[in-house]
DNA sequence: GTGTATATCTCGGGG
DNA sequence: CCCCGAGGTATACAC
């Protein structure tokens, strides 16, 4: 990884443009070739950037710095302060829990917590519109088509209702109930739920880590 | 800005929980307060971090950084390579020019890129589902809602479904008409459009950039 | 490669 | 403060 302090300035065409006025700023090349324009503030995301695969041209005073789709981030180094080189690691060895793949696991294990009675027949049961969480049976046997999210916002609903009115086609399905399902749901998303008849339960995470495993209760 | 290069470890717990093993990488301190642990790939996004506002425990060989929301970064520092401070412009000194904003502006200036005849009523229509971005009406007199984006996708035609739904109760304004424009629409958001009979229009924003201010035209 | 969904999204604006 | 929408979103994953 690179780390150039320098006062710069830059330009970016591409999806958009902008100019970045002279500034003191922090340049962070990593070992892939991504570049990054950091000021002090602004929590991680830079001023200006541009993503590897990229081609870096150091003139020295000048980065023209382009990739493969033809965008073009441009940068002259009025004054360096410090440029130093160090060997990072390029490893992640990051580990992740708690996220919304977890939350669908925990569910399709205890689909009670989402309404009595109810039973996990798929996860990922995919429509012609992209796949539906979980789907599921209610206690008489109908169809029941969960849709899971940790924040549960309108796009959810949206999802779900495009997911049942594909579902609603399918004969061996239907007449299917949809169930929105997250650790909040959000005062729109209920209101948008509520009105096309889709039903919403708030689920709590730490009460689904604590369920007993159902393979369990078979001893 | 404090640039810290260490053989470092970490786990945080907060939104979701994660576990950083050991390695080599950047500590990033802004002088907001904000704290990233980069390693040298990944784009710009660090593998963990804590924005401001937050407390930073330095206690040398381990970092505990909280913040209001009771998240928690603990990073365990076993080796420091390089340990700096710099005083970077903490101004962004950015502009931006082709977001959806200069896009929306230009398409009320000259609504006649959308469909002839077309008149720009208000900019930012309240629905109680959010804004409209732009209310017309068309050569005939009735009400059009325009949904501009700078690349229809689905999620656009979904937003202009749930506005039109609203407006529609309006007797002052029903029957409204939508029309999705962007400077490309997606194949898929070209069928979800034309499937609930709102229109679809691609309009070139060299053109609308080119084209005559309209209160010229008046001399 | 396109399309879809997720994210500790980040960031800005309005009520 | 929350809510909502835009973003050069980035990123992962399926088709």
């Amino acid at each position: 990884m690179r780390l150039l302090v320098a006062r710069c300035s830059a330009t970016y065409d591409g999806r958009l443009s902008s100019t970045l006025d002279e500034g003191v700023r922090l340049l962070m090349v990593k070992a892939d070739g991504c570049v990054a324009v950091h000021a002090d503030v602004g929590a991680y995301k830079p001023l200006n950037w541009m993503n590897a695969p990229n081609h870096l041209e150091d003139e020295g005073g000048r980065w023209v710095v382009t990739n493969p789709a033809g965008e073009r981030l441009e940068i002259t180094i009025h004054e360096v302060l410090q440029d130093v080189r160090w060997e990072l690691d390029t490893e992640r060895g990051l580990t992740l829990d708690g996220v919304e793949r977890e939350l669908q696991e925990l569910l399709a294990e205890h689909p009670g917590h989402i309404e009595d009675g109810l039973t996990c027949v798929q996860r990922e049961f995919r429509t012609d519109l992209g796949p539906v969480d979980l789907l599921c049976r209610d206690r008489d046997g109908a169809a029941v088509a969960v849709e899971v999210k940790r924040i549960g916002e309108i796009d959810g609903v949206e999802q779900l209702t495009r997911y049942l009115g594909r579902m609603e086609r399918d004969p061996l399905l239907a007449p299917v109930r949809g169930i929105f399902a997250a650790t909040v749901v959000k005062p729109q998303a209920r209101v948008l739920a509520a009105s096309r008849g889709i039903g919403w339960v708030e689920v709590d995470l730490e009460d689904l880590r604590d369920a007993e495993p159902t393979t369990l209760r078979l001893f």
